[in-house]
Order: C-alpha cells, then sequence, then structure tokens
DNA sequence: GTGAAAGCGCTAACAC
DNA sequence: GTGTTAGCGCTTTCAC
C-alpha cells in the first residue's frame, strides 16, 4: 500500500505515477492508463491527460519496466544467443534481429554463448529469469538442451541455422549450397599431378554439427558423381582460423602442394587458410580452385578468386518471426530450409 | 498481500517461494533468503537449506528477476548502444562487453542504433525504463543528447569510441593512427606524373564526427610537413561502401588514375573502394600505396598491399569498465587514449 | 470520468 | 533459527 501522506513534497521524489498523480491532483490509477495510452478507453477527459502529459513531459517520467512488467506479467524482452559477436554471419543476424524486435516494440538481448553447451543453457536460464517472452537460438551446440529449459517455462523460442529436434527450425539448405559449390569445383578445376593432388578437399567445420554434416554431405554426393572419396579428403578441423591453417598447411605438405580444389567451411576457416595462402606464389594458386560455404565482403578481392554461398539473412530471420509470431501456428514443429545465394568469385 | 490459502496444489501453481515455502512447511522468506544466497548470515539451518534447495531444483524453480530487480531497485542490466552489428569492430566490442558484463555478474544488452541520434536517445530511454545500471555509449552521433538522459536518470555511463563532453570517455588516438599511416604513405609512396596524381587523399568518415576529424588532422599535418595540402585531398564520403565506390571512381575519373596513396577512413569505406579497384589491372594498383584506419582480418590478403591501425578493442573496453566501476572516481571526467596498433600490409 | 485497493514475486526489517 | 509484514511501481477490477 502506498502512504498517501509523505514527507518530501513529490517534486523531490522520484517521479513515479504517485508524484504526478499528486501533483496533477489525481489519482495513480488515472495517471497510469493516461500514460500507457489506455485512457481513451477509459473515457479520461482530453483536459486531465493533457494535464498529466506535461506534467510526465516536464518532470521526465520514465516507466520502470520492472514493475509494469511484473504486474502484467508480460517483459516485452526478446532474447538472442548467437556462438560469437564477431563473426559477420552472426553480425548479420543480430541486426536483422534488432530491426524485427524494434518493429514489434520488443526490446531485443543478444548474448554470445561462444558455442559452450554450457554456457547456452546457463545463459538463457538468466534470460529466462528476466521473463524474455521470445528467444532466438541461433547457431546454439546443444539446441535440445536449450529447447528443454524453455519448454519448462514456457517460453517459445525457435533455432536457426543449426536445427534442433525439441523446436521449430530455420536453417539454411547447407546441403545444396555444398553441392554447388562442389559442382562449381569440379568445372572449373584441372587435373593435377601426382594423382594424389588431384583431389577435392573439404576442410573446417565440426564433424558432429548438423550444418557441417549436411555440408559434408552435398560435397561428399557431389564428388562421388564423378570419383571414389576417401575419408581424409573431409577435414573438420573446427570454426578456428589458427586451425584451419595449420590442418592446411599439414595437407599441403603431405601432398606435395595445392590439391585440385577446396571447399572452406566458413569465413572463419578462410581466414586461417589464407595465412598459409598468401605465403604462395600466385602460379601456385591458380591450380587450384577454392569455395567458401560463408560468405565475406573482403573475399571477393583476394589474389585468388573465391567462390562463395550467402546465408540468406534476411529470409532466416523472416521465418524465424513467422514461428515466433505463430503464424505458422497449423504445422507441428516446423522445419524450413532456406536457399543461400551462390556468389561467383568472377 | 499473498492469499495463504489457495484453491490450487502447491505443485500446480507456478513455482515461486510461496509455492516452494508451502511444500518445504516454511515461509516465503526463508525460501527467499536460501536461494540468493544470503541464508547463512540468517544462519538458517543447513538442514531446511537443503530440503528447499533440493525442491527448488526439482520443481525448477526461476527467480523472477523483474520482482526482485523491482524489490531491491537494482537490475543486474548493462546496456551498450553501437551504430551497427555488422561491423568488425563493433562485433569485437560486444563480443569483449559481454565477456566482460558476464564476470561481474551483469546482463549484457547490446542494442544497434544505426547512427541515428533520435534513434540512440530513443534506445537509451527505453534502456532506463529497464532500470540497466551502467550504459557504455559506443560509436554515438550524439553522445552528450544521450548523457543528458542518462544524467537525469542517475545512469552511470562512459562514451567510447566516439567521445562526448558530459560524460566520461574512452577513444583511440586517431591523431596517432593516422599520422602514422600518413608517414608510411609519404616513405613507400613513389611520385606520380601528371603533378595532379602527385597527391595523398583521405577517404571517407564522416565530417562533423570526432574520430573523423582526429584522423583528418593526423593525416593533414603529416602530408603538410612535406607539401601543402588541398581541401579536395579530404573526402568524407561516409561510413558506407556504395558512396566510397562512387568517390573514389570521381577521383580517378578526375585524375586520370590513381593517386600516388590513399588513407581510407574505416574498412567499410575500403570495401566499397575494393570494389573499384578489383576493376583495375595490377600494375595500375602498384603504383599506389593504401591505408586504412580500421582493421578487418581479410584486408591483408588482398591483392595488393593495405597498411592498417587496428583498435586495441579491450584496451579501449578496459578503460571503459575502470571507469565504470568506479577506479577512477578522483579524476573528474576522464578522457583516456587508447593507441591502436600498427598492422603493416607486407 | 475517476478513485480505492489488491496484488504481481520478491526482499529485508523486525519480531519472536 | 524462522515467520510476519510492508512495500518496490505498476495495472486493473470494481465501485461510485
Amino acid at each position: 500500500m502506498h502512504k498517501v501522506l509523505d514527507m518530501k513534497k513529490a517534486s523531490d521524489r522520484k517521479t513515479t505515477i504517485y508524484a504526478l498523480a499528486e501533483l496533477a491532483q489525481t489519482s495513480s490509477s488515472t495517471v497510469s492508463a493516461i500514460l500507457n495510452g489506455t485512457w481513451r478507453q477509459r473515457r479520461i477527459s482530453e483536459e486531465t491527460a493533457n494535464r498529466v502529459q506535461a506534467l510526465a513531459l516536464e518532470h521526465r517520467y520514465s516507466v520502470n519496466r520492472q514493475a509494469s512488467g511484473l504486474r502484467k506479467s508480460r517483459s516485452g524482452l526478446i532474447g538472442m544467443i548467437i556462438p560469437t559477436h564477431e563473426d559477420h554471419f552472426f553480425g548479420s543476424m543480430s541486426q536483422v534481429f534488432d530491426e524485427m524486435a524494434r518493429t514489434r516494440h520488443l526490446q531485443p538481448i543478444v548474448v554470445s554463448t561462444l558455442r559452450d553447451a554450457e554456457l547456452e543453457v546457463a545463459t538463457v536460464a538468466t534470460l529466462i529469469s528476466y521473463q524474455i517472452e521470445y528467444l532466438v537460438v541461433a547457431g546454439a551446440t546443444a539446441p535440445d538442451a536449450v529447447s528443454e529449459v524453455c519448454q519448462h517455462h514456457g517460453v517459445k523460442h525457435v533455432n536457426v541455422d543449426l536445427p534442433g529436434t525439441l523446436a521449430p527450425s530455420v536453417t539454411s539448405d547447407n546441403y545444396w549450397g555444398a553441392a554447388q559449390l562442389t559442382a562449381i569445383l569440379i568445372a572449373r578445376s584441372r587435373p593435377q599431378h601426382p594423382p594424389l593432388r588431384d583431389r577435392l578437399y573439404f576442410i573446417g567445420g565440426i564433424a558432429g554439427d548438423y550444418a557441417t554434416r549436411r555440408r559434408v554431405q552435398g560435397f561428399a554426393d557431389t564428388v562421388n558423381q564423378q570419383w571414389p572419396l576417401e575419408p581424409q579428403q573431409i577435414r573438420n578441423c573446427g570454426y578456428d582460423a589458427a586451425l584451419a591453417e595449420t590442418d592446411l598447411r599439414q595437407l599441403c605438405a603431405s601432398l606435395g602442394g595445392l590439391p585440385r580444389g577446396i571447399v572452406f567451411a566458413s569465413s572463419v576457416v578462410l581466414e586461417g587458410a589464407i595465412n598459409y595462402l598468401k605465403t604462395l606464389p600466385l602460379e601456385e594458386l591458380e591450380r587450384c580452385v577454392f569455395c567458401c560455404c560463408d560468405w565475406n565482403p573482403f573475399a571477393s578481392y583476394l589474389r585468388f578468386p573465391v567462390h562463395m554461398t550467402r546465408q540468406d539473412v534476411s529470409g532466416l530471420m523472416e521465418a524465424a518471426f513467422q514461428i515466433i509470431d505463430g503464424q505458422d501456428e497449423g504445422a507441428p514443429r516446423p522445419f524450413v530450409e532456406v536457399l543461400p545465394h551462390l556468389v561467383l568469385g568472377d
């Protein structure tokens, strides 16, 4: 209950609806209605409305959303977890997410969870304690663990990029993308000697992860239409520049030079690879065709051409929000695949 | 007041401290203390503590931070605004910010405000309504307008990258950085004909913005030690790839080719420039020396060398948090400059 | 057209 | 060692 009488004058106090009510000679409920827009249906007079709004402006009233959220049991918050902010792909995701959240008058909270399953669940638990209304789980290592805690607290959520089995998922058609790139590799590359070098390689990615699996499948199936595929042509050394550099260096050492063609799993893998490639003479680089399952604005301007797939970030997020908005209410646990774009290196 | 008797059994209700209290045959305050760690000083018995904790786990109790925040008048939230998530520099800022917030047990909220002064204030107002405890204002177009609203609501904040006059600021020493790059330009570039092409240019940035001003100063002062400087050598065409491309294209058209050397204001400007540069033959590119006041992992691997300054993101954020943590309480309105790193293109 | 009052879920002062 | 209670700032039902 609020003390009606208070030692301090209203103007001294933190400006709450009570302070304003006192100043406007009216009640807190009236002020509340005026300040949150429900006043017309409460048939409050234009006159009092104006008076209160003027006072609110003058005293720079700022609603306390912890209080209003508590009362309404709605926070107005929407969360998203991503592996890292430093990646161009997830940076774009955040950007689009921000804008779509703004459109819906929701406050976005984007947090990085570093591909760490424990951190993912812990972070989501925290977000839930802040009463987020929706959650986008992007590129999560353990999406199902996250779903499990969301479900228990009744938080609507959707997986993006890396799908899960317990919640609706939106992902790029990575099989198609990798198959396209591999076809380009086959079409544009030329035979190499010795035969050991006359092969295509897939470098990077995490063996367990769904996106990697699909890409590897697309790669393998396409290669197989032409040639047999040896297991060592798939080299899932993670999403890490340094590891990728080492891996490529070792590969080239064992082959005696670059192979016929390479698909890199992501830009960060490409980045690592380049660190080695830049040490090679141009004519060596020209023997090999390079592809990347990820897009980066600078990768088109390297010393050598790189063919890429670019994920349709807006398409992914739109599909995600459509699910969140419940427009796909009918379909049970939708699984949406969005086609990436093909960006040729020349 | 809470109804002590309720129709539904405790297990049916949302699990609050009241539900747990009922289940554990104890009071809500006891449960509260146990669940927020203050129970030892309340001298609550190990026995009840264990019992309650087990129940909390079993029922997956999740504290409602809107409620606890309201009561404690602390939200545990820390905000940051940045121009965009898609920029590598601000992406790194977000990453470091996230990690530093986590260390302090604060929930980070990073929002993009698109270099739009109105959106900056509006966003900060919203963040304040969520009762954020601190705010980092990074790369803001109108930092002082933001400070004004923070001050009124007593929110501790600090400007990063782009300083303001109303709050402590941390920024890179862009004057130094640009001067270094320009010195490299002078040292490495070779005379060009006709004389119109024998000049150095600064492309990109926003004329009004502090970082641009400092960079232009560093550039101008260094050029001036050697040659006179014409106003058209400074071309602040914004932070936009398309505009930069157009500007460079026009410049080269008017000069009849590339000039002696160019400093680009940021990676996005460089990105636009490259879109034109990639159309030029290598021997043309070799006539010109390129620098960039910003770092991007791929810019080292282009067809031509680019010399860059790389902002010390960790250094900037550490300085920012030091101010926020109040460790610089003594100094009034600190202004910290952090040296960037020099990354040579070869 | 407006006000009184209950209560969202939690914490902390105070009581015993 | 534990329970009772006021109240954080707001929304909303109900009363007039």
